[in-house]
DNA sequence: TACGGAAATGAAAATCATTTTCATTTGTGA
DNA sequence: TCACAAATGAAAATGATTTTCATTTCCGTA
């Protein structure tokens, strides 16, 4: 049962380990690829289930894809021109898995973003 | 510009401070209020503006609404029972506002979710 | 009180990601 | 070659959210 199309894997890849359905589609069309986008969706979801990639939200709602593995990571995020830098966590990773001590949860994960205006803005 | 309707905020509360906009509309209907599902949209996301609610999504990506203190903060949920503590955001304000300045980034915001199970799931 | 413009409202249509359906193609073992 | 299961993808369906736009409600002023 496993859909987990290895064009699709490769395209995430490239993308960088992380991007939506719907990019993925554009960016494998844009590349002379022949797909079609339910299958890029059955990809995803067979990689989600065999835990290859992880899942998460946009903030309007749009699913993403990354990659397991990759090193975790946090960004910063221009909310003028969308300039994305990737940083570490630091004392975030501390203070969640603190957090979660304290009030006894276990299996957690976390986000956090930070986001305001770059110096070209 | 205030269109933050009491009704639908009254709504939300009654729904326990904690609900989509399709439910809170279908709460309304279903107790003979006379509203229409735009002005639901329209009012929460005002009261989001206004910052007296929250917004986060569901795992199928529905935005759901939440009752909020005014005093900056962050979450753990229970992505089992969807159980939330409100908890200090402790270091994470100090490593957004270094991370921030490294960059050279100004007017920033950020925010850092935690999400596990607890005790009960 | 009557008028006029601004803000609010909501029904219906549009948008958009995602899922479902279903007919066709492909792969594989006997 | 044959039969059959799995994979594929176009098109339709779904469902939340947004947009449009005509109508109604408010409010300040003459
Ligand atoms: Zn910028
Ligand atoms: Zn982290
Ligand atoms: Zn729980
Ligand atoms: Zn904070």
């Amino acid at each position: 049962m496993s859909r987990s199309n290895p064009r699709v894997l490769s395209t995430l890849e490239r993308a960088g380990g992380f991007a939506s359905a719907q990019e993925i589609y554009r960016l494998m069309q844009r590349e002379g690829e022949s797909i079609g986008l339910t299958t890029v969706y059955r990809a995803l979801q067979s990689l989600v289930n065999d835990k290859i990639v992880d899942v998460l939200r946009r903030d309007d709602g749009e699913a993403i894809y990354r990659l397991c593995g990759e090193a975790h990571h946090h960004h910063l995020v221009c909310k003028g021109c969308g300039d994305t830098v990737e940083i570490e966590g630091g004392a975030i990773e501390k203070w969640a898995k603190a957090m979660a001590e304290e009030h006894g949860f276990r299996d957690v994960g976390h986000t956090a973003e930070i986001f305001g205006l770059c110096t070209k803005c």
